[in-house]
DNA sequence: CGCAGGCTGTCACATGAATGTCACATTACT
DNA sequence: AGTAATGTGACATTCATGTGACAGCCTGCG
Protein backbone atom coordinates (compact mmCIF):
# COMPACT_ATOMS: atom_id res chain seq x y z
CA UNK A 1 0.00 0.00 0.00
CA UNK A 2 1.59 3.06 -1.02
CA UNK A 3 1.55 6.12 1.47
CA UNK A 4 -1.52 7.51 2.34
CA UNK A 5 -2.43 11.09 2.64
CA UNK A 6 -3.65 12.45 5.19
CA UNK A 7 -5.12 16.05 5.85
CA UNK A 8 -5.06 18.01 9.38
CA UNK A 9 -7.66 20.54 9.82
CA UNK A 10 -6.93 23.01 12.80
CA UNK A 11 -6.38 26.31 13.50
CA UNK A 12 -3.86 25.67 16.09
CA UNK A 13 -0.12 25.39 14.37
CA UNK A 14 1.01 23.41 17.65
CA UNK A 15 -1.53 20.93 17.21
CA UNK A 16 -1.06 20.62 13.93
CA UNK A 17 2.84 19.93 13.95
CA UNK A 18 2.26 17.36 16.74
CA UNK A 19 0.14 15.25 14.85
CA UNK A 20 2.31 15.76 11.50
CA UNK A 21 5.24 14.48 13.47
CA UNK A 22 2.84 11.43 14.09
CA UNK A 23 1.50 10.80 10.91
CA UNK A 24 5.15 10.94 9.21
CA UNK A 25 6.47 8.69 11.78
CA UNK A 26 3.62 5.99 10.39
CA UNK A 27 4.65 7.02 7.11
CA UNK A 28 1.55 9.04 5.99
CA UNK A 29 2.22 12.11 4.04
CA UNK A 30 0.46 15.08 5.52
CA UNK A 31 -1.21 17.99 4.22
CA UNK A 32 -2.23 20.63 6.49
CA UNK A 33 -4.79 23.65 6.73
CA UNK A 34 -5.41 26.17 9.18
CA UNK A 35 -9.32 26.96 8.01
CA UNK A 36 -12.18 25.75 6.12
CA UNK A 37 -11.48 27.75 3.08
CA UNK A 38 -7.90 26.46 2.51
CA UNK A 39 -8.98 22.48 3.56
CA UNK A 40 -11.84 22.50 0.80
CA UNK A 41 -9.15 23.63 -1.68
CA UNK A 42 -6.63 20.96 -0.34
CA UNK A 43 -9.14 18.36 -0.79
CA UNK A 44 -10.01 19.46 -4.39
CA UNK A 45 -6.35 19.82 -5.13
CA UNK A 46 -4.62 17.10 -3.69
CA UNK A 47 -7.75 14.86 -2.89
CA UNK A 48 -5.96 13.42 0.35
CA UNK A 49 -7.75 9.94 1.45
CA UNK A 50 -8.85 10.91 4.84
CA UNK A 51 -9.89 13.99 6.40
CA UNK A 52 -8.90 15.04 10.47
CA UNK A 53 -11.18 18.08 10.88
CA UNK A 54 -11.10 19.72 14.10
CA UNK A 55 -14.51 20.73 15.82
CA UNK A 56 -14.12 23.97 16.69
CA UNK A 57 -12.45 26.50 13.41
CA UNK A 58 -12.71 30.07 12.82
CA UNK A 59 -15.10 31.25 9.93
CA UNK A 60 -17.34 28.20 10.34
CA UNK A 61 -17.35 25.21 11.93
CA UNK A 62 -15.88 21.88 11.10
CA UNK A 63 -19.90 20.76 10.95
CA UNK A 64 -20.03 23.26 7.79
CA UNK A 65 -17.22 21.76 5.57
CA UNK A 66 -18.44 18.06 6.56
CA UNK A 67 -21.82 19.19 5.36
CA UNK A 68 -20.59 20.64 2.20
CA UNK A 69 -18.49 17.53 2.11
CA UNK A 70 -21.08 14.90 2.18
CA UNK A 71 -23.50 16.68 0.20
CA UNK A 72 -21.20 16.87 -2.87
CA UNK A 73 -20.88 13.51 -4.73
CA UNK A 74 -16.74 13.97 -5.68
CA UNK A 75 -15.90 13.71 -2.11
CA UNK A 76 -18.60 11.81 -0.37
CA UNK A 77 -16.92 9.10 0.59
CA UNK A 78 -13.79 11.05 1.64
CA UNK A 79 -13.27 9.64 5.58
CA UNK A 80 -13.65 12.06 7.84
CA UNK A 81 -12.21 11.52 11.71
CA UNK A 82 -13.63 14.28 13.80
CA UNK A 83 -11.41 15.89 16.77
CA UNK A 84 -13.61 17.54 19.43
CA UNK A 85 -11.88 19.23 22.53
CA UNK A 86 -14.25 17.67 25.38
CA UNK A 87 -16.59 15.65 25.46
CA UNK A 88 -19.24 17.48 24.23
CA UNK A 89 -21.70 14.26 23.55
CA UNK A 90 -23.76 16.63 21.29
CA UNK A 91 -20.91 17.31 18.59
CA UNK A 92 -20.67 13.53 18.81
CA UNK A 93 -23.89 13.12 17.55
CA UNK A 94 -24.14 15.96 15.42
CA UNK A 95 -21.17 14.62 13.65
CA UNK A 96 -21.81 11.22 12.95
CA UNK A 97 -25.12 12.27 11.95
CA UNK A 98 -23.68 14.83 9.58
CA UNK A 99 -21.66 11.60 8.33
CA UNK A 100 -18.21 11.54 9.84
CA UNK A 101 -16.57 8.02 10.16
CA UNK A 102 -15.24 8.60 13.38
CA UNK A 103 -14.57 10.88 16.05
CA UNK A 104 -11.72 11.36 18.87
CA UNK A 105 -11.58 13.66 22.04
CA UNK A 106 -8.57 15.45 22.23
CA UNK A 107 -6.41 15.17 24.56
CA UNK A 108 -6.09 11.83 22.54
CA UNK A 109 -2.69 8.69 21.98
CA UNK A 110 -1.27 9.43 18.67
CA UNK A 111 -1.23 5.58 18.83
CA UNK A 112 -4.89 5.29 18.87
CA UNK A 113 -5.43 7.76 16.11
CA UNK A 114 -3.57 6.39 13.50
CA UNK A 115 -5.31 3.03 14.97
CA UNK A 116 -8.90 4.50 14.18
CA UNK A 117 -7.63 6.06 10.74
CA UNK A 118 -5.84 2.55 9.56
CA UNK A 119 -9.20 0.61 10.74
CA UNK A 120 -11.10 3.18 8.04
CA UNK A 121 -8.85 3.39 5.67
CA UNK A 122 -8.92 -0.41 5.66
CA UNK A 123 -12.58 -0.49 5.33
CA UNK A 124 -12.81 2.35 2.67
CA UNK A 125 -9.96 0.90 0.39
CA UNK A 126 -11.44 -2.50 0.53
CA UNK A 127 -14.76 -1.42 -0.61
CA UNK A 128 -12.78 -0.06 -3.60
CA UNK A 129 -11.70 -3.28 -4.67
CA UNK A 130 -13.79 -4.96 -7.54
CA UNK A 131 -14.23 -1.67 -8.86
CA UNK A 132 -14.77 -0.47 -11.98
CA UNK A 133 -14.91 3.70 -13.70
CA UNK A 134 -17.21 3.78 -16.67
CA UNK A 135 -17.99 6.49 -19.12
CA UNK A 136 -20.08 5.35 -22.26
CA UNK A 137 -18.69 2.66 -23.23
CA UNK A 138 -15.26 3.23 -22.08
CA UNK A 139 -14.34 0.93 -19.28
CA UNK A 140 -11.68 0.97 -16.55
CA UNK A 141 -10.76 -2.10 -14.95
CA UNK A 142 -8.79 -1.60 -11.65
CA UNK A 143 -8.48 -4.97 -10.87
CA UNK A 144 -7.29 -6.20 -14.29
CA UNK A 145 -5.78 -3.56 -15.01
CA UNK A 146 -7.37 -2.59 -18.17
CA UNK A 147 -9.30 -0.49 -20.08
CA UNK A 148 -11.90 -1.54 -22.61
CA UNK A 149 -14.15 0.31 -25.17
CA UNK A 150 -16.89 -0.99 -27.28
CA UNK A 151 -16.18 -4.96 -25.61
CA UNK A 152 -12.06 -4.60 -27.34
CA UNK A 153 -9.34 -3.93 -24.69
CA UNK A 154 -6.84 -1.39 -25.55
CA UNK A 155 -3.19 -0.83 -25.88
CA UNK A 156 -1.46 1.54 -23.35
CA UNK A 157 1.71 1.63 -21.15
CA UNK A 158 1.50 1.72 -17.67
CA UNK A 159 1.34 5.92 -17.40
CA UNK A 160 -1.05 6.48 -19.37
CA UNK A 161 -3.49 3.63 -17.77
CA UNK A 162 -2.71 5.85 -14.55
CA UNK A 163 -3.32 9.11 -16.56
CA UNK A 164 -6.51 7.80 -17.66
CA UNK A 165 -7.29 6.79 -14.09
CA UNK A 166 -6.58 9.67 -12.43
CA UNK A 167 -8.69 11.77 -15.13
CA UNK A 168 -11.67 9.12 -14.76
CA UNK A 169 -11.67 10.16 -10.85
CA UNK A 170 -11.78 13.53 -11.24
CA UNK A 171 -13.74 14.62 -14.54
CA UNK A 172 -14.56 18.06 -15.59
CA UNK A 173 -11.41 19.80 -13.77
CA UNK A 174 -8.55 21.08 -15.54
CA UNK A 175 -5.32 20.42 -13.94
CA UNK A 176 -1.87 22.18 -14.36
CA UNK A 177 0.85 19.62 -15.98
CA UNK A 178 2.91 20.44 -12.34
CA UNK A 179 -0.59 18.81 -10.94
CA UNK A 180 -0.51 16.49 -12.93
CA UNK A 181 3.26 15.47 -12.78
CA UNK A 182 2.40 15.24 -8.93
CA UNK A 183 -0.56 13.03 -8.72
CA UNK A 184 -0.21 10.70 -11.78
CA UNK A 185 3.96 10.42 -11.65
CA UNK A 186 4.10 11.25 -7.96
CA UNK A 187 5.60 13.64 -5.93
CA UNK A 188 9.72 14.30 -5.70
CA UNK A 189 9.74 13.36 -9.54
CA UNK A 190 11.69 15.52 -11.05
CA UNK A 191 10.50 15.20 -15.09
CA UNK A 192 9.70 18.32 -17.80
CA UNK A 193 6.51 19.20 -17.72
CA UNK A 194 6.55 18.98 -21.35
CA UNK A 195 6.57 15.13 -21.16
CA UNK A 196 3.15 15.60 -19.75
CA UNK A 197 1.85 16.75 -23.43
CA UNK A 198 3.70 13.21 -24.80
CA UNK A 199 1.57 11.11 -22.29
CA UNK A 200 -1.31 13.12 -23.10
CA UNK A 201 -0.73 12.27 -26.87
CA UNK A 202 -0.26 8.55 -26.20
CA UNK A 203 -3.53 8.30 -24.55
CA UNK A 204 -5.36 9.92 -27.23
CA UNK A 205 -3.98 7.72 -29.57
CA UNK A 206 -4.68 4.66 -27.80
CA UNK A 207 -8.22 6.05 -27.31
CA UNK A 208 -8.05 7.03 -30.72
CA UNK A 209 -7.36 3.23 -31.94
CA UNK A 210 -10.43 1.94 -30.11
CA UNK A 211 -13.43 4.89 -30.85
CA UNK A 212 -12.19 7.98 -32.19
CA UNK A 213 -14.93 10.40 -30.96
CA UNK A 214 -13.37 9.23 -27.10
CA UNK A 215 -10.18 10.49 -27.97
CA UNK A 216 -12.49 14.17 -27.69
CA UNK A 217 -12.64 13.26 -23.71
CA UNK A 218 -9.40 14.62 -23.27
CA UNK A 219 -9.28 18.19 -23.56
CA UNK A 220 -6.44 20.82 -24.01
CA UNK A 221 -6.92 23.70 -21.60
CA UNK A 222 -5.19 26.24 -23.41
CA UNK A 223 -2.91 28.24 -20.58
CA UNK A 224 -3.34 26.34 -18.35
CA UNK A 225 -3.76 22.05 -19.25
CA UNK A 226 -5.56 19.42 -19.12
CA UNK A 227 -9.15 17.91 -18.69
CA UNK A 228 -11.85 14.92 -19.07
CA UNK A 229 -14.80 15.97 -19.99
CA UNK A 230 -17.34 12.83 -20.38
CA UNK A 231 -19.83 16.08 -20.00
CA UNK A 232 -19.39 16.68 -23.75
CA UNK A 233 -19.31 13.41 -25.04
CA UNK A 234 -21.19 12.90 -28.70
CA UNK A 235 -23.75 10.19 -28.08
CA UNK A 236 -24.68 8.13 -31.73
CA UNK B 1 -16.58 -43.91 -0.74
CA UNK B 2 -13.41 -45.13 -0.97
CA UNK B 3 -10.58 -45.16 1.86
CA UNK B 4 -10.02 -41.57 2.88
CA UNK B 5 -6.54 -40.98 3.76
CA UNK B 6 -5.82 -39.11 7.22
CA UNK B 7 -2.67 -36.89 7.84
CA UNK B 8 -1.63 -37.32 11.41
CA UNK B 9 0.79 -34.40 12.79
CA UNK B 10 1.97 -35.32 16.51
CA UNK B 11 5.65 -34.90 17.46
CA UNK B 12 4.93 -37.93 20.17
CA UNK B 13 5.25 -41.13 18.19
CA UNK B 14 3.18 -43.35 20.48
CA UNK B 15 0.52 -41.13 20.01
CA UNK B 16 1.01 -41.27 15.93
CA UNK B 17 0.87 -45.01 16.71
CA UNK B 18 -2.01 -44.91 18.63
CA UNK B 19 -4.07 -42.68 16.45
CA UNK B 20 -2.86 -44.82 13.44
CA UNK B 21 -4.53 -48.40 15.14
CA UNK B 22 -7.50 -46.43 15.57
CA UNK B 23 -7.55 -44.88 12.53
CA UNK B 24 -7.10 -48.19 10.33
CA UNK B 25 -9.09 -49.78 12.18
CA UNK B 26 -12.04 -47.72 10.63
CA UNK B 27 -10.74 -48.27 7.36
CA UNK B 28 -8.53 -44.78 7.15
CA UNK B 29 -5.33 -44.81 5.23
CA UNK B 30 -2.90 -43.03 7.65
CA UNK B 31 0.27 -40.73 7.18
CA UNK B 32 2.26 -39.44 9.83
CA UNK B 33 4.21 -36.82 10.02
CA UNK B 34 6.35 -35.26 13.67
CA UNK B 35 6.94 -32.18 12.56
CA UNK B 36 5.61 -28.88 10.68
CA UNK B 37 8.15 -29.41 7.55
CA UNK B 38 7.29 -32.79 6.75
CA UNK B 39 3.74 -32.26 7.52
CA UNK B 40 3.48 -30.05 4.73
CA UNK B 41 5.62 -31.90 2.08
CA UNK B 42 3.04 -34.90 2.83
CA UNK B 43 -0.13 -32.43 2.41
CA UNK B 44 1.64 -31.14 -1.23
CA UNK B 45 2.65 -34.77 -2.19
CA UNK B 46 -0.14 -37.34 -0.87
CA UNK B 47 -2.83 -34.63 -0.69
CA UNK B 48 -4.83 -36.17 2.18
CA UNK B 49 -8.50 -35.61 2.82
CA UNK B 50 -8.05 -34.33 6.16
CA UNK B 51 -5.38 -33.70 8.79
CA UNK B 52 -5.18 -34.31 12.73
CA UNK B 53 -3.08 -31.44 14.08
CA UNK B 54 -1.31 -31.31 17.15
CA UNK B 55 -1.36 -27.95 18.40
CA UNK B 56 2.22 -28.08 20.17
CA UNK B 57 4.82 -28.91 18.13
CA UNK B 58 8.65 -28.28 17.75
CA UNK B 59 10.14 -25.66 15.12
CA UNK B 60 6.91 -23.75 14.80
CA UNK B 61 3.48 -24.20 16.31
CA UNK B 62 0.38 -26.06 14.49
CA UNK B 63 -1.37 -22.92 14.13
CA UNK B 64 1.53 -21.45 11.79
CA UNK B 65 0.91 -24.50 9.90
CA UNK B 66 -3.19 -24.19 9.83
CA UNK B 67 -2.63 -20.41 8.42
CA UNK B 68 -0.14 -21.29 5.31
CA UNK B 69 -2.80 -24.19 4.79
CA UNK B 70 -5.66 -21.66 4.86
CA UNK B 71 -4.05 -18.80 2.69
CA UNK B 72 -2.54 -20.98 0.07
CA UNK B 73 -5.33 -21.47 -2.47
CA UNK B 74 -4.38 -25.21 -3.38
CA UNK B 75 -5.08 -26.25 0.56
CA UNK B 76 -7.59 -23.94 1.69
CA UNK B 77 -10.73 -26.04 1.35
CA UNK B 78 -8.86 -29.44 3.45
CA UNK B 79 -10.31 -30.09 6.55
CA UNK B 80 -7.88 -29.95 9.85
CA UNK B 81 -9.21 -31.09 13.16
CA UNK B 82 -6.82 -29.44 15.80
CA UNK B 83 -5.65 -31.66 18.79
CA UNK B 84 -5.17 -29.44 21.95
CA UNK B 85 -3.46 -31.13 25.03
CA UNK B 86 -5.43 -29.33 27.76
CA UNK B 87 -8.31 -27.00 27.36
CA UNK B 88 -6.70 -24.42 26.81
CA UNK B 89 -9.97 -21.75 25.43
CA UNK B 90 -7.80 -19.23 23.80
CA UNK B 91 -6.16 -21.71 21.87
CA UNK B 92 -9.13 -23.23 20.76
CA UNK B 93 -10.63 -20.03 19.24
CA UNK B 94 -8.04 -18.52 17.88
CA UNK B 95 -7.54 -22.09 16.26
CA UNK B 96 -11.14 -22.05 14.88
CA UNK B 97 -10.41 -18.15 13.55
CA UNK B 98 -7.82 -19.45 11.74
CA UNK B 99 -9.84 -21.87 9.82
CA UNK B 100 -9.73 -25.20 12.03
CA UNK B 101 -13.10 -27.16 11.17
CA UNK B 102 -12.76 -28.88 14.31
CA UNK B 103 -10.65 -28.92 17.59
CA UNK B 104 -10.88 -32.15 20.19
CA UNK B 105 -9.12 -32.30 23.47
CA UNK B 106 -6.61 -34.92 24.64
CA UNK B 107 -7.39 -37.19 26.17
CA UNK B 108 -10.39 -37.99 23.64
CA UNK B 109 -11.95 -41.45 23.01
CA UNK B 110 -10.70 -42.72 19.59
CA UNK B 111 -14.71 -43.10 18.87
CA UNK B 112 -15.32 -39.65 19.27
CA UNK B 113 -12.40 -38.51 17.34
CA UNK B 114 -13.76 -41.11 14.45
CA UNK B 115 -17.08 -39.58 14.38
CA UNK B 116 -16.12 -36.26 14.32
CA UNK B 117 -14.14 -36.75 11.05
CA UNK B 118 -16.68 -39.03 9.54
CA UNK B 119 -18.87 -35.70 10.24
CA UNK B 120 -16.44 -32.89 8.36
CA UNK B 121 -15.77 -35.26 5.62
CA UNK B 122 -19.33 -36.20 4.99
CA UNK B 123 -19.88 -32.11 4.80
CA UNK B 124 -16.51 -31.38 2.80
CA UNK B 125 -16.62 -34.37 -0.14
CA UNK B 126 -20.04 -33.17 -0.91
CA UNK B 127 -19.13 -29.82 -1.37
CA UNK B 128 -15.74 -31.32 -2.99
CA UNK B 129 -18.33 -33.46 -5.89
CA UNK B 130 -16.87 -32.47 -8.92
CA UNK B 131 -14.19 -30.63 -8.04
CA UNK B 132 -12.47 -29.46 -10.86
CA UNK B 133 -11.74 -25.94 -12.52
CA UNK B 134 -12.38 -25.72 -16.08
CA UNK B 135 -11.66 -22.92 -19.21
CA UNK B 136 -12.76 -23.87 -22.74
CA UNK B 137 -10.98 -27.38 -23.38
CA UNK B 138 -8.51 -26.67 -20.11
CA UNK B 139 -9.79 -28.75 -17.23
CA UNK B 140 -7.75 -28.88 -13.70
CA UNK B 141 -8.65 -32.00 -11.65
CA UNK B 142 -7.66 -31.06 -8.39
CA UNK B 143 -7.60 -34.31 -6.97
CA UNK B 144 -6.25 -36.41 -9.32
CA UNK B 145 -3.52 -33.01 -9.59
CA UNK B 146 -4.00 -33.18 -13.41
CA UNK B 147 -4.14 -30.73 -15.90
CA UNK B 148 -5.91 -31.42 -18.75
CA UNK B 149 -5.98 -29.87 -22.51
CA UNK B 150 -8.16 -31.14 -25.20
CA UNK B 151 -8.56 -34.44 -23.67
CA UNK B 152 -4.56 -35.28 -23.06
CA UNK B 153 -2.85 -34.73 -20.17
CA UNK B 154 -0.49 -31.75 -19.25
CA UNK B 155 3.11 -32.04 -17.62
CA UNK B 156 4.17 -29.84 -15.09
CA UNK B 157 5.65 -29.48 -11.85
CA UNK B 158 3.96 -29.07 -8.02
CA UNK B 159 4.73 -25.36 -8.46
CA UNK B 160 3.25 -24.30 -12.13
CA UNK B 161 -0.32 -26.46 -11.10
CA UNK B 162 -0.35 -24.79 -7.57
CA UNK B 163 0.01 -21.36 -9.98
CA UNK B 164 -2.74 -22.37 -12.44
CA UNK B 165 -4.44 -23.41 -9.93
CA UNK B 166 -5.09 -19.85 -8.04
CA UNK B 167 -5.06 -18.28 -11.19
CA UNK B 168 -8.02 -20.13 -12.50
CA UNK B 169 -9.66 -19.58 -9.60
CA UNK B 170 -8.91 -15.94 -9.77
CA UNK B 171 -9.71 -15.12 -13.00
CA UNK B 172 -9.64 -11.07 -14.81
CA UNK B 173 -7.63 -9.72 -12.07
CA UNK B 174 -3.78 -8.98 -12.46
CA UNK B 175 -1.76 -9.55 -10.00
CA UNK B 176 1.83 -8.13 -8.84
CA UNK B 177 4.90 -11.18 -8.29
CA UNK B 178 4.25 -10.58 -4.21
CA UNK B 179 0.99 -11.41 -4.41
CA UNK B 180 1.40 -14.36 -6.16
CA UNK B 181 4.70 -15.73 -4.11
CA UNK B 182 2.10 -14.93 -1.04
CA UNK B 183 -0.57 -16.65 -2.19
CA UNK B 184 0.56 -19.63 -4.50
CA UNK B 185 3.98 -20.06 -2.61
CA UNK B 186 3.21 -19.32 0.78
CA UNK B 187 3.91 -16.51 3.16
CA UNK B 188 7.02 -16.46 5.12
CA UNK B 189 8.72 -17.38 1.96
CA UNK B 190 12.05 -15.64 0.98
CA UNK B 191 12.36 -16.12 -2.83
CA UNK B 192 13.43 -14.29 -5.18
CA UNK B 193 10.18 -12.19 -7.38
CA UNK B 194 12.03 -13.18 -10.80
CA UNK B 195 11.30 -16.62 -9.89
CA UNK B 196 7.70 -15.83 -10.87
CA UNK B 197 8.75 -15.28 -13.81
CA UNK B 198 10.50 -18.30 -14.99
CA UNK B 199 7.12 -20.37 -13.61
CA UNK B 200 5.21 -18.17 -15.54
CA UNK B 201 7.00 -19.39 -18.28
CA UNK B 202 7.18 -23.07 -17.42
CA UNK B 203 3.26 -22.86 -17.03
CA UNK B 204 2.91 -21.49 -20.36
CA UNK B 205 5.17 -23.57 -21.89
CA UNK B 206 3.25 -26.72 -20.43
CA UNK B 207 -0.15 -24.92 -21.83
CA UNK B 208 2.21 -24.03 -25.41
CA UNK B 209 2.81 -28.22 -25.61
CA UNK B 210 -0.95 -28.76 -25.37
CA UNK B 211 -2.21 -26.07 -27.57
CA UNK B 212 -0.52 -22.84 -28.26
CA UNK B 213 -4.04 -20.65 -27.87
CA UNK B 214 -4.33 -21.89 -24.24
CA UNK B 215 -0.90 -20.22 -23.22
CA UNK B 216 -2.12 -17.21 -24.06
CA UNK B 217 -4.52 -17.10 -21.21
CA UNK B 218 -1.14 -16.09 -18.92
CA UNK B 219 -1.02 -12.63 -19.82
CA UNK B 220 2.26 -10.12 -18.82
CA UNK B 221 0.89 -6.89 -17.25
CA UNK B 222 3.45 -4.65 -17.74
CA UNK B 223 4.52 -2.56 -14.72
CA UNK B 224 2.42 -4.57 -12.53
CA UNK B 225 2.86 -8.57 -12.80
CA UNK B 226 0.50 -11.48 -14.40
CA UNK B 227 -3.01 -11.67 -14.98
CA UNK B 228 -5.58 -14.92 -16.70
CA UNK B 229 -8.06 -13.79 -18.61
CA UNK B 230 -10.47 -16.35 -20.03
CA UNK B 231 -11.81 -13.90 -21.73
CA UNK B 232 -9.70 -13.27 -24.16
CA UNK B 233 -10.14 -17.03 -25.56
CA UNK B 234 -10.08 -17.07 -28.91
CA UNK B 235 -12.86 -19.38 -29.81
CA UNK B 236 -12.36 -21.33 -33.04
C1' DC C 1 25.30 -46.30 -0.86
C1' DG C 2 25.75 -43.90 -5.21
C1' DC C 3 23.42 -42.53 -9.14
C1' DA C 4 19.84 -40.76 -12.32
C1' DG C 5 16.15 -37.81 -12.94
C1' DG C 6 12.83 -34.36 -11.81
C1' DC C 7 11.99 -29.98 -9.64
C1' DT C 8 13.40 -25.60 -7.93
C1' DG C 9 15.48 -21.16 -7.46
C1' DT C 10 18.88 -18.10 -9.28
C1' DC C 11 21.73 -16.01 -12.55
C1' DA C 12 23.31 -13.73 -16.90
C1' DC C 13 22.07 -12.34 -21.03
C1' DA C 14 18.64 -11.23 -24.82
C1' DT C 15 14.70 -8.82 -26.16
C1' DG C 16 11.44 -5.59 -26.46
C1' DA C 17 8.45 -2.10 -24.33
C1' DA C 18 8.03 2.27 -21.99
C1' DT C 19 9.84 6.59 -20.89
C1' DG C 20 11.51 11.19 -21.19
C1' DT C 21 13.44 14.65 -24.15
C1' DC C 22 14.19 17.10 -28.20
C1' DA C 23 13.33 19.54 -32.59
C1' DC C 24 10.13 20.94 -35.44
C1' DA C 25 5.20 21.49 -37.05
C1' DT C 26 0.88 23.31 -36.03
C1' DT C 27 -2.52 25.94 -33.77
C1' DA C 28 -4.69 29.61 -31.11
C1' DC C 29 -4.70 34.15 -29.68
C1' DT C 30 -3.61 39.23 -30.02
C1' DA D 1 1.98 38.76 -38.93
C1' DG D 2 3.85 37.70 -34.56
C1' DT D 3 4.04 35.24 -30.44
C1' DA D 4 3.27 31.77 -27.21
C1' DA D 5 1.36 27.41 -26.36
C1' DT D 6 0.54 22.89 -27.82
C1' DG D 7 0.81 18.76 -31.11
C1' DT D 8 3.73 15.35 -32.97
C1' DG D 9 7.31 12.22 -34.78
C1' DA D 10 11.73 10.49 -33.80
C1' DC D 11 15.28 8.96 -30.78
C1' DA D 12 18.41 7.32 -26.98
C1' DT D 13 18.06 5.38 -22.82
C1' DT D 14 16.27 2.98 -19.17
C1' DC D 15 13.73 -0.58 -17.43
C1' DA D 16 10.85 -4.74 -17.25
C1' DT D 17 10.30 -9.12 -18.89
C1' DG D 18 11.57 -13.42 -21.62
C1' DT D 19 14.67 -17.09 -21.83
C1' DG D 20 18.33 -20.58 -21.59
C1' DA D 21 21.52 -22.60 -18.57
C1' DC D 22 23.02 -24.33 -14.26
C1' DA D 23 23.72 -25.92 -9.50
C1' DG D 24 21.50 -27.69 -5.42
C1' DC D 25 18.10 -30.60 -3.53
C1' DC D 26 15.19 -34.24 -2.97
C1' DT D 27 13.41 -38.89 -4.27
C1' DG D 28 13.34 -43.22 -6.02
C1' DC D 29 15.97 -46.92 -7.63
C1' DG D 30 19.47 -50.06 -8.49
Amino acid sequence: MSAKKVLVVDDEASIREMLRLALEMSDFKCLEAADIHEAYRLITDESPDIVLLDWMLPGGSGIELLRRLKKEEATQALPVIMLTAKTHEDNVVQGLEVGADDYITKPFAPKELIARMKAILRRSSSEEAGSELRVGELVLEIDSRRVILNQKALEMGPTEFKLLHFFMSHPERAYSRAQLLDRVWGANVYVEERTVDVHIRRLRKALQAGDPIYADLIQTVRGTGYRFSPRDLAVA
